[in-house]
DNA sequence: AGCACGCCGACT
DNA sequence: GTCGGCGTGCTC
């Protein structure tokens, strides 16, 4: 065993292959530089190319052969590296996940920040193109004449200029004809900004005096910055009306400094807001407090689920949570679910913390989001707040953890590695010693299990920060009004309702979980159902455009007029969407200014801001919308909340139904009466009887919890078991169906041996919920196990991925795995 | 994944 | 012979 400087370092190459710790020798000059988490540069492979690593160890002594151990060629980048907290996170990520270690690098690190290489060609040195082109085919003189206009190009601007162009490129390097340059690339770079100041050792009248009399250019340059101090060129340039030339001038005689300084791009530079100072805590406020402040003061770990009622003042308990945590000169993430949709609470953390918060979300530019992000790894700002993907902020005093709307399921991601950020929060704040507070009006069924079997600390708050009374909920069995005639949208209260409304020029706000006009178009005489040819899904009539939509791949075609498969001309149109109910309260209510919010509407940047502000200021008198409005939105002249159908989420074949539907009529419920005057609900259902309804109409949450977790035992589903769902796709559907069979009996193999029963493990292979989805087709397999199984699941699961016999099957199939899927659609 | 090596058939 | 196609196997 060698004795030495040696580091245990992933490469940055997604590989199954190659997910794994290789071990590199660490050479003198460099052992001072290199951490765990630092980034560095190795070589690799047979060809040893550099290629982008992460140290993960550190070690005195090697394990393999010295023969086969290269050296660590460089540091890259020393100031955004990794830290140990961090590569634990990523390792266990991988085990939780069933990721590779780089893709959970890749969640860690703000997007285009790490190294990609890219190889540059140009033409050979002492080329002579003419007497070259001769001896080559027609394709590569092609290649030589680019290279010869543009003087250097990349692999990918030669493909788009010249197609199969990459495929000769190393026949004309083994001729010499060119040559390739390696570059390592970031997507994102720092901005420079040139600052203009005047010098320090001379004062004004010297530089003055230095000047000609005439360089009146000059002479302003130097006026404007005496009167307004350092200044960034730009501006500079704008203020004053010169050019380069003159600055350079100035530069040259050392009558300014001109120093490069990093710009940040403050995607937040327009929001103006007053400050704002903590607010008198309520009784129920004061004792959350309390509950919570021990395990602060000792900076112990702990995880809270703060179960309180909308308007029952949960932000307040955050901003106080967080000052006192900021005076302990500890760091803070705040998690939001959708971040367009919290505007308000940005705004309010910004008022009390100026700009000692960082923000972070999708809708911020590459570059923004990486400027924020290094705001929070150079210290400068205390606190995060974002969307999922901000639990990763790398904070290095991280002392509290807030999810706002624990249940919301936009915390658990959609892509690879599909991760749950109240799992990554949960592990962070052990490793950190913090605070996880969970907060929600309608806990996740599995929270509040928690906080009833003792992981989580229950802290419930019952009453309104204003004392206002929850609104008064009807419930209207939409079986009756068909049967006393009325077949309208509305039932005879909402409309007595909505035009009540109107009279007295209060708001109110329709919600239907479903955005188009009608939702599916059929033949009336053969029952034939028009549906999307790449996904297999009934496509959704868009009025305003006059065409049928996918709401998967997004794809639209014309309406037919006449049946596709039987030619009868008895095509009717089914299914409600919101366009629909627009249209509808339009014609009923013909005065009244109405909108709507869903996807349609606001894919324009900031137009959902601009239609949100609208409404608020009062503009419109009726707002009809999806999910969209469900969430967060705080109008105090809001006094009547219709839900069309409640139970559009209630049927879906998916263990989490009731759930979903108590908590969207609840938050729905809970737009009416923000203000001073009541609020009213009116609820549309077909089942006025469920549970799910019946309790969200009571606000009665314990009521919901207790029934549905027996359901929930009964049925052997989550919190009770834990569940895996594997995807398999493809576009030969029976390549598809093949691969998804082979790893079922590999699987049910392991299992045995295992000595855990298959049968009642394994359910599928099945088509998926959405068998095809962009020419796509989908399989998927669920395993549902015991909770303390999990670990062995996942561990065949791993084994199963290195058999090389499935390595043969999935060759050209996609195997997405997700470990406790929100839902099993 | 990405790369080099090696084996094989089609040319000078 | 040798150029260039593709299959194979390894990566500290």
């Amino acid at each position: 065993m060698k004795q030495g400087h040696f580091a245990e370092i992933y490469i940055n190459q997604k590989s199954n292959h190659t997910d794994r710790a290789f071990t590199y020798q660490i050479s003198a000059d460099l052992v001072e530089r290199i951490h765990v988490g630092s980034r560095v540069m190795v070589p690799f492979g047979r060809g040893n190319n550099l290629i982008e690593g992460y140290v993960v160890q550190l070690r005195s002594y090697a394990e393999i052969d010295q023969a086969h151990i290269k050296t660590v060629q460089a540091v890259v980048e020393e100031e955004y590296a990794l830290n140990q907290e961090l590569i634990d996170l990523a390792q266990w990520m991988k085990e939780q996940y069933l990721c590779r270690f780089i893709d959970a690098v890749q969640c860690i690190l703000p997007t285009g920040s790490t190294l990609k290489r890219e190889r540059v060609y140009s033409l050979a040195r002492e080329l002579n193109i003419h007497t070259a082109i001769e001896s080559v085919t027609e394709k590569q003189q092609a290649i030589l004449r680019l290279l010869d206009q543009y003087g250097s190009m990349n692999e990918s601007q030669l493909q788009s200029k010249l197609e199969g162009a990459v495929k000769e490129l190393n026949k004309l390097l083994r001729k010499k004809m060119i040559r390739v340059e390696e570059l390592f690339k970031k997507d994102v770079n720092t901005i420079k900004e040139k600052m203009i100041r005047l010098p320090e050792n001379k004062s004004y009248e010297e530089i003055l005096g230095c000047i000609a009399k005439t360089a009146v250019k000059q002479k302003s340059i130097l006026a404007y910055l005496m009167q307004n101090g350092p200044t960034s060129w730009p501006i500079l340039k704008k203020a004053v009306g010169v050019s380069t030339a003159i600055l350079k001038g100035l530069e040259e005689k050392g009558l300014v400094n001109v120093l490069e300084i990093e710009k940040r791009r403050n995607p937040y530079k327009n929001l103006q807001v007053a400050s704002n100072q903590p607010y008198k805590l309520t009784n129920e406020q004061e004792q959350a407090m309390e509950t919570i402040m021990p395990f602060l003061n000792h900076k112990q770990n702990r995880m809270f689920l703060l179960h309180g009622i909308t308007g029952s003042g949960k932000t307040e308990i955050y901003l106080q949570l967080i000052e006192i945590l900021m005076k302990q000169d500890r760091d803070a993430i705040l998690l939001v679910p959708e971040i367009s949709l919290t505007t308000q609470m940005i705004e309010r953390f910004h008022a009390r913390f100026g700009d000692q918060i960082a923000v972070l979300h999708s809708r911020l530019s590459l570059g923004e989001r990486f400027d924020e992000w290094k705001r929070i790894y150079n210290g400068e700002v205390k606190i995060a707040i974002g969307a999922r993907s901000a639990v990763f902020a790398p904070f290095r005093n991280l002392g509290m953890i807030i999810i706002d709307e624990e249940h919301e399921h936009s915390y658990k991601s959609d892509y690879s590695p599909k991760y749950h950020a109240v799992e990554v929060a949960e592990v962070r704040c052990r490793a950190n010693n913090a605070l996880l507070i969970l907060g929600s009006a309608t806990p996740s069924v599995e929270s509040y299990n928690k906080s009833i079997t003792g992981e989580y600390q229950l802290i419930q708050m019952v009453s309104r920060y204003n004392f206002n009374p929850l609104p008064k909920v009807s419930v209207i069995d939409m079986r009756e009004e068909l049967q006393r005639g009325n077949k309208s949208i509305f039932s005879e209260m909402l409309y007595n309702e909505i035009r009540e409304n109107l009279k007295r020029k209060e708001q109110t706000i329709l919600f239907l979980n479903r955005r188009g006009y009608s939702t599916f178009i059929s033949c009336r005489k053969c029952g034939f159902v028009v549906k999307c040819p790449q996904c297999e899904i009934a496509l959704t009539y868009h009025k305003n455009i006059h065409h049928l939509t996918c709401h998967y791949c997004g794809q639209t075609q014309k309406p037919p007029t006449t049946c596709l498969s039987c030619g009868s001309k008895y095509i009717k149109y089914f299914g409600v969407g919101t366009e629909q109910i627009e249209k509808v309260a339009k014609d009923y209510f013909p005065s009244a200014v109405v909108a709507r919010l869903d996807l349609d509407t606001t894919t324009r940047k900031g137009s959902m801001e601009r239609i949100l502000k609208d409404y608020s200021a009062g503009r419109i008198d009726l707002l009809i919308g999806t999910q969209m409005i469900a969430k967060g939105l705080d109008f105090p002249n809001v006094t009547l909340v219709g839900i069309i159908a409640a139970d559009t989420s209630l049927n879906l074949p998916d263990f989490r139904a009731s759930e979903k539907t108590f908590q969207l009529i609840t938050q729905v419920s809970g737009r009416a009466g923000r203000g001073e005057r009541p609020g009213r609900v009116v609820v549309q259902t077909y089942e006025p009887n469920h549970f799910a309804i019946r309790h969200a109409t009571n606000s009665n949450y314990l009521s919901f919890y207790e029934q549905e977790i027996k359901l929930r035992r009964e049925f052997f589903y989550p919190p009770f078991s834990s569940l895996i769902n594997i995807i398999f796709s493809g576009d030969d559907e029976g390549e598809v169906i093949r691969a998804a069979q082979e790893y079922t009996g590999s699987l049910k193999n392991y299992l045995h041996k295992e000595g855990i029963d298959p049968a009642q493990t394994v359910y599928g292979p099945a088509p998926a919920h959405l068998a095809k989805i962009r020419q796509n087709f989908r399989w998927q397999l669920i395993i549902k196990s015991k909770s303390v199984d999990q670990s062995r699941l996942t561990g065949i699961i791993n084994s199963i991925r290195m058999e090389n016999k499935m390595q043969d099957i999935m060759r050209r199939i996609i195997i997405s795995i997700d470990i406790n899927p929100y839902s099993m659609l």
